[in-house]
DNA sequence: AACCAGGTGGAGC
DNA sequence: GCTCCACATGGT
């Protein structure tokens, strides 16, 4: 046991990186607050600083900032690697968050062709025209209330383009059997059936998986990864994807986040 | 004014 | 299968 809830605050006996954790990429609703981070996921929110959590479900956050791995023996394993050792000195720190599927696939839709920063605004605005209101902030939309949103609605928040992708993959989500049947898939199948919806191509589909389930044995590849990892020999996404899938093997995931959170970082 | 940003879908071959 | 290209939007 590497941490502990007292009083509701989750404290834990090692180190947490917050900085490393919330903008390596993979997560698009958290603010910098008085020294720590407001993160929110959900319809739930919690304050991160130093080694604690505080929130109102701390079940909920030891399981979104995936506590119970030993994120010590990963890079022990990925360490033998000598190009991780540099990416894994900057962004050891770095947890896989276990997120919310559907939040997680809308947010990696509306990433497509985007920066982050205007990610994380639209996402915002989202919250507060179709979210729930709880107390200081609102909750990302459920399923039901994105899919009502008319394309004129959409394209209102600032998502572009993405309005049809977003509207559609909502719908389809309104379902519970789709997520239900995602989880229960083994990754092969779990990213054919995250390619069938609207605005989900590979890229998106790994980071779903990785970011929103936990899949360690995803790469996915954006234009960080490919101008860091891409060479006259590695000349598509395609291929740098299934050659570091082959190298990294059940934890390329992780090794994604160290290289693209050092990409960013120099 | 072009070009870019955590890409995708569609057309054409 | 593959390679181009358009696609909103806001920032340099």
């Amino acid at each position: 046991m590497k941490y502990f809830v007292q009083n509701g605050v989750i404290k834990t006996e090692f180190p947490l990186d917050f900085e490393a954790i919330l903008t390596c990429g993979q997560v698009f609703r958290y603010e910098r607050y008085d020294g720590g981070y407001n993160v929110y996921s959900k319809d739930k929110k919690c304050f991160a600083k130093g080694n604690e959590i505080f929130s109102d479900d701390a079940n909920y956050f030891v399981n979104y900032f995936d506590l119970n791995s030993d994120y010590d023996e990963y890079k022990k394993e990925l360490s033998e690697f000598d190009e991780l050792k540099d990416p894994i000195r900057v962004g050891g720190g770095i947890r896989i968050l276990r997120q919310d599927l559907f939040e997680t696939i809308i947010s990696f839709i509306i990433s497509a062709n985007n920066n982050i920063p205007r990610i994380k605004r639209i996402i915002e605005r989202m919250c507060e025209y179709c979210g729930v209101c709880c107390g200081d902030f609102y909750s990302f939309p459920s399923s039901d209330s994105l899919s009502r949103l008319s394309l004129s609605e959409l394209r209102k928040l600032g998502v572009g383009f993405r309005d049809v992708y977003i509207q559609k993959t909502s719908r389809i989500l309104t379902s519970d059997n789709f997520l239900k049947e995602l989880e229960a898939a083994p990754t092969k199948e779990a990213t054919n059936l995250l390619l069938t919806l609207p605005g989900v191509g590979p890229k998106v589909a790994d980071c779903v998986l990785l970011f929103g389930l936990s899949r360690l044995d995803c790469f996915p590849v954006d234009t960080w990864i490919y101008k860091r990892c891409g060479n006259d020999e590695l000349n598509t996404s395609q291929k740098v994807r299934s050659y570091y899938l082959n190298r990294y093997g059940s934890l390329a995931g992780l090794a994604q986040q160290y290289i693209f959170y050092s990409a960013r970082n120099d």
